[in-house]
DNA sequence: AAACTATCCAACCGCCTATAA
DNA sequence: CTTATAGGCGGTTGGATAGTT
């Protein structure tokens, strides 16, 4: 039976000296530990997790796992088109801020983010200017796969509601602007740390408007996401609208 | 059916920053 | 003020799986 206060008397006068930390995929039993710990302690202090529940796991280790896997509001499954047109949306805007593209995206982490656009993106990016006959063929299957969701959205989706959207996005964007964020500044590491605010900010704002958009009814359209796919449409010289 | 390629994703690494001692 | 430590972040790796030739 796991007793976590039993083993905290027997844990807690440290570990070892010279203790070699576990590597490579976690078990089931692993991850029951450090859930137990959550539950007890609470998230941080990561590097009390070995002396306090046995686990052979460093403290960088144990975060990593339950930020990335074990946090219960995780969200589960593929990222959505709409999730994927904010990933387009911040990273064209952030660079690879991932963690920070992740706060707009409740539920996925900063690593899966990173990973998926890596996977879809960075290659695309990288190929833009000569898209192979192969890509062109997978381009053209995904294009059959979403005309009939672009269809369907386009019947219930005013294109005015984008504008208004990435308007109001824009707007909230420009409230801070990050040129100001600089110029007061004197130090690097000011500047580093006003630049960071803003961002921080700048991400709060967009959130709550992005929430406030999908209480008022507004479905971000999946058109946002279908704008990559447009542009290798365009390279292709087909008109998007008429898949 | 086998070989090859692409994709996915968990996990590690190194660096940086903040903070406590 | 300096140093040590913890936590956070972005980049990278490598194994598993799916898809293609």
């Amino acid at each position: 039976m796991f007793n976590l206060r039993a083993m905290v008397g027997h844990w807690s006068w440290g570990l070892v000296e010279d203790e070699v930390w576990r590597k490579g995929p976690w078990t089931a039993e692993e991850d029951r530990l450090l859930m137990e710990y959550v539950r007890i302690y609470g998230e941080g202090r990561w590097n009390s997790v070995a002396r306090l529940t046995g686990l052979k796991r460093n403290g960088k280790s144990c975060r990593l796992r339950w930020v990335n896997y074990l946090r219960p509001d995780l969200k589960r499954g593929q990222i959505t088109p709409h999730e994927e047109s904010i990933i387009l949306e911040l990273h064209a805007r952030w660079g690879n801020r991932w963690s920070m593209i992740a706060r707009s995206l409740p539920g996925r982490t900063d690593n899966e983010i990173k990973n998926y656009w890596r996977t879809h993106f960075k290659k695309k990016e990288k190929d833009s200017s000569d898209a192979n006959g192969k890509a062109k063929a997978r381009l053209l299957r995904r294009q059959q796969f979403h005309q009939q969701q672009l269809q369907q959205q386009q019947q219930q989706y005013n294109p005015m509601d984008m504008n208004k959207i990435m308007a109001l996005l824009e707007e909230e964007h420009d409230k801070n602007n990050i040129s100001e964020a600089l110029s007061s500044s004197a130090s690097e590491t000011e500047k580093r740390q006003n630049i960071t605010n803003f961002h921080s900010q700048t991400a709060n704002n967009e959130q709550s408007l992005l929430s406030e958009l999908n209480t008022n009814g507004f479905v971000l359209p999946e058109i946002l996401n279908e704008g990559l796919e447009v542009g290798w449409a365009m390279e292709l010289g087909g008109c998007p609208w008429q898949w």
